[in-house]
DNA sequence: TTCCCACATGTGATTTTATAACATTTCGAG
DNA sequence: CTCGAAATGTTATAAAATCACATGTGGGAA
């Protein structure tokens, strides 16, 4: 059973990343700016792929692969792992929605457009998920990086801990 | 600790992990370094455990537990799924070994008994990883999360790239 | 010593995550 | 319109991880 946590949109304990937000708004526009980028590169912004976005958009938290079928499956869309798979690889592929490694799970972007290396916080309670830039090649793991004469092409960044809405409610 | 590999490179770069070293030396070491340690803390460093993180050290590269459950097997081990994962979560959570999630696979750590925060360079080419230290705390990410109120419990560090000898031979 | 109990292991089944393989459809360039 | 590449539909299976419960084991308390 996949797990689908509550969603209640009211939470106005605010910080940055976790911020509550007018969501209706993010996920029109993020979608809006998504369709615009993908008219620009010539990439075909699919019924499938925009659905996913949507969904993606709409959770607002990490989503299992499987998890968003359902959702898909509730849609009207086809349902079989594939079809996720495919859309996510799309979205991943352009910086439109990022895997949580961590969890197995699928996040939008929080940044769309901008070229970036993104660095993530997870809630452990509520598996909400902010997105930080990061700049890995410029700390320690840049330095050993270099010291080692190791060409980095990609990094995973993810920390693990508690949420500041989660951090009052023990 | 004699050498038997010539190499120009020196051996005890320890947050490097791509360099040649005395590999027999190194896992007899390290496994008696992990026997101290669990004597000294009282923790209980089994048969299954034990045998776990020789073939962890013995491989020196990241493992999937499935392909762990062969060597078990061919070790005279039970080799169901839960076998190889409780000896995991228990390296893993005793610092004798580490997951690296981009891979969902199992490496040795490289410096054991020492509390880290590891970050990891894999090469994508040769699947050799590197253990490097990482002070995400003090980081961009580092930053954000106190920005945001989050309390960081763990963290994932992972730079996918090349490795400097597969970068030589394209 | 014996009993107990927490911890560790053995084992079969199942769940969760992801991909392979191949047929069919769709879209847009020419 | 036609062709070919890209996208989707669908079935099946691989790969990773966990559940559930029985059994063994080892060290401390009575």
């Amino acid at each position: 059973m996949t797990s689908l946590k509550p969603t209640t949109e009211s939470d106005d304990a605010s910080s940055v990343g976790f911020t509550a937000h007018d969501h209706a708004a993010c996920v029109g526009s993020a979608l809006a700016a998504a369709e615009d980028r993908c008219a620009q590169e010539g990439l075909r912004f699919t019924p499938v792929r925009r659905k996913v976005l949507e969904l993606l958009l709409r959770e607002h938290r990490a989503i299992g692969a499987y998890a968003l079928l359902d959702l898909l499956r509730e849609a009207g869309f086809s349902s079989q792992p594939p079809v996720a798979y495919r859309a996510l690889d799309f979205l991943s592929e352009h910086g439109f929605a990022h895997k949580i490694e961590r969890l197995n799970a699928f996040v939008a972007c929080a940044h769309p457009g901008a070229s970036h290396t993104p660095a993530f916080m997870i809630c452990r309670k509520c598996d909400a998920v902010a997105e930080a830039r990061s700049t890995p090649a410029k700390g320690t793991l840049g330095a050993a990086a270099r010291a080692a004469g190791f060409q980095i092409e990609r990094t995973v960044v993810e920390a693990e801990g508690v949420c500041p809405a989660c951090a009052e409610v023990p």
